[in-house]
DNA sequence: CTACCATACTACTATACAGGAAACCAGATG
DNA sequence: CATCTGGTTTCCTGTATAGTAGTATGGTAG
């Protein structure tokens, strides 16, 4: 596909995926799945975020397949699914990097 | 830096330039700036956007330094300032694809 | 069965922000 | 100066969604 073929259509997915990473609390989510497989409550204790509020999240980010679920007895298991995601975030960081010193050095100039 | 050191504060930093792609009016003005330097009214035409809203879009791409601004007699000139962006969003259309892969076998299968 | 626990759903409030209209500002030009 | 043009800022309205509290569902244990 690609972005030099870049449709109405195809922008607002984009945009639409990005929303879902343009949230403090669903990267908190997302980064402390890094370390493995979690239940719902295990997240709630990592991100100290309430019960409800991590399981709407954590809904929204399995309708854009960012993470996978699977149900075993009473617990209810997310993890990663695409690890593109960390990807991005490191994009993200280098841009922050430049920017960063790019405003240093103006203080210095 | 990289994400691995992963900070409340930097999540939040990743999180605000993430929302600002997370619009697909901006991803439209970023995708017309790949043609090169052009001025405000010149990105409404384009976009098919209103002229105060392009402005406002723009100011907050130039705001997190992802567009560059010149100023020359009556005209602003803006120019994309990081291309990065395209590689961001070349990395979610990848997502997309296999989304609609895996959906398709889903349909198939 | 009842009691209990993990998770999901519903209803609500508060906040953020996109978009549009109009006032406003800055250079250019006569 | 007055006026025009291009751009910005302000105010407003509507919508979307984060967060919270309370409730419902559904599996498990006794």
């Amino acid at each position: 596909m690609g972005f030099q073929t870049m449709t109405p259509d195809l922008m607002a997915l984009i945009a639409e995926r990005f929303k879902a990473l343009a949230e403090p609390a669903r990267l908190r989510i997302l980064n402390a799945l890094r370390r493995g497989e979690m239940t719902v409550s295990e997240l709630v204790e990592d991100t100290e975020l309430g019960q409800a509020n991590v399981s709407k999240h954590l809904q929204l980010l399995h309708n854009l397949k960012f993470v996978s679920r699977r149900k075993d007895g009473l617990f209810v298991y997310y993890a990663l699914a695409d690890k593109r995601v960390f990807q991005l975030c490191d994009i993200m960081c280098g841009r922050l990097e430049s920017e960063m010193k790019a405003r240093r050095k103006l203080l210095v100039g």
